[in-house]
DNA sequence: GTGAAAGCGCTAACAC
DNA sequence: GTGTTAGCGCTTTCAC
């Protein structure tokens, strides 16, 4: 493997002066710089970013600590992460934390990385992870859906404004004759998401009969995938109360969801309306196509890395917000004629 | 941030010391051991990587080219390979190519990653990159569902069987009274994928009509996305050829196609039947359920990785094979009573 | 068993 | 404009 030495040698120049054209940092005259380039070429030179690294102190790496990459939300952000990550020679790595996240940030840390984005969903972990980043001074980007909570100087936060989605939603449930609404929130209770309290407020303020039975949280360890959907959807239907209609965190709840309600032979949506959230790209093609509250995920993607960039840039911190809307489809409609015989 | 001298100083022993102490690379005495520890901990040290990765030439790092990160399929695989990559301290690193890949090569080359898995569908793009990987000795393997390219030493190969799995899928169509069915390739034609001479090769020995215009191929980039599906079914039903069953190269086009046969005013399956292949997540909940050719991705993410460790490490190389397996479900049936109107 | 010291490949002053 | 050189933090012989 050629070294800069090797470079420099064959083009008659100093290593430094490699350096100068290379970087362009400094200018150098029209024909040493031909003859660096051709002996690069010649050499197939290609620098070593190890020892870049040690001497910049910088990585150009940006990291995603996901709960869970098979999930096509993050797949998505992921994308729209990418894309800007890469304009910018900067290169994305995804560790997905199906778990505890303890050695994964030992990882991030020892390779010093210049950013984090921190999706996890667990929000024990998720405290915890953004600690020990922050006590490192790396920048990180927190995806929260709550104002509420104070974060270190080094965070900076991407949300989605849930609000008008929700009220929309409530609204449109509302005047389809609903009244009786569960949430499956998949998250432990106590969770800093918004939609939980904007679920309350919302059902309150428009007239739900409202249950707190009704929201059913998870268990550990709080996943929100088609399992989690699954299992909270029969819990709900254990507990053999009435709804007409279920929210869910995600549209991979929300199928999870349909699974269970149509293992108990009840139909969607005449017995039972169906929200998700997210906006996957199934949801467009599923049995039913999913009513749901849409997140603009590239977008969100590459919103959190130019927070990132800022963040290592200028050490300036800003927040970010997107929004999310109401999509309606096939999942939801009119409160029926419920099979009552059917759990 | 500490260094190993810091270590090393308040430990009161010398910087190779602590080195052995946490690489475990000799003998130190207890007492030492001890005493290096408790720095370690005191200081908040953690090893910097890069001047690791400067003195080793290992940087723990495999990466994944993928053509498109947000296709769920490549999600799984990429939490298969995580999980393997991640018990052995290694970093997974994902680009993704959305178009030209040249840029990629040059950063994963600089960045001296020890393997990368290409998962590249267009075949140019593919052996392109291989090239210039296997030009630095960088462990490379190749996702390929064909035997017949030679490749470098440098590369191994992971492939699916598809054999049985197209023999049966063929043979369930044959058997429920199709004999033209279409294939949407979405590749290139010319495209080294066995599943294109396995479908003329069983077409031809169960009896169907095989009809080459039946077979479509697609438009460059020669993506295999549900925009794909769309536009090559919708190049077939222009051809206004007969046809019941149109098996697609994955379950994204698959989706598209279903949406482009559904404009046409067709039913599935009792006018077209479907057959994805890979098996992704919604196949089991879209609308409907697919019938597809499912794929171990997990399983097959695993396996990449420990291939990839096999080549660096013991500089050995093998390959491995994965089974692709038919999944019947809703979106195939007996040929029905074609609406000819339709169309 | 433990330590000194020579690099690894590059950057960035600083001289020339 | 171009070259010299002192590190960056760690590993690893090779002495002790």
């Amino acid at each position: 493997m050629a070294t800069r030495k090797d470079v420099a040698a064959l083009a008659g120049v100093s290593t430094a002066t490699v350096s100068h054209v290379i970087n362009q940092t400094k200018y150098v005259s029209d024909e040493l710089r031909a003859k660096v380039l051709s002996a690069v070429e010649e050499l197939n030179y290609v620098p070593n970013y190890a020892a870049q690294m040690m001497t910049t102190k910088k990585t150009n790496q940006i990291t995603m600590l996901v709960s869970d990459i098979s999930n096509p939300y993050y797949g998505e952000i992921a994308a729209g992460m990418e894309e800007v990550t890469r304009q910018n020679k900067y290169v994305l790595s995804i560790s997905s934390t199906e778990g505890t996240p303890d050695n994964y940030i030992t990882t991030i840390i020892e390779r010093q990385t210049d950013g984090v984005f921190v999706a996890v969903t667990n929000h024990i972990y998720s405290s915890e992870i953004i600690e020990k980043l922050t006590r490192q001074r790396i920048p990180v980007v927190v995806a929260t859906s709550s104002e509420a909570i104070e974060y270190d100087e080094m965070v900076s936060t991407i949300s989605v404004n849930y609000a008008t989605a929700m009220e929309n939603m409530l609204t449109y449930l509302y005047d389809m004759g609903h009244r009786n609404t569960a949430y499956l929130v998949g998250l432990e209770e106590g969770s800093d998401d918004t939609r939980i309290t904007l679920f309350d407020r919302f059902q309150h303020e428009l007239g739900f009969n409202t249950d707190r039975q009704l929201v059913v949280f998870g268990d550990f360890p709080y996943r929100t995938n088609f399992e989690s959907g699954y299992t909270s959807m029969n819990k709900l239907l254990e507990r053999d109360l009435d709804f007409t209609a279920v929210f869910c965190t995600n549209d991979l709840m929300a199928f999870g969801a349909i699974k269970a309600i149509r293992e108990a032979n009840l139909r969607i949506p005449e017995d039972v309306s169906i929200i998700g959230c997210d906006n996957i790209f199934f949801s467009e093609t599923s049995d039913p196509p999913l009513t749901t509250i849409s997140i603009p995920k590239r977008e969100l993607g590459r919103r959190v890395v130019e927070l990132l960039f800022g963040a290592i840039e200028k050490k300036r911190l800003t927040s970010s917000r997107v929004n999310g809307e109401l999509l309606i489809r096939a999942s939801t409609g009119p409160v029926g004629n419920k099979k009552t015989e059917g759990r």
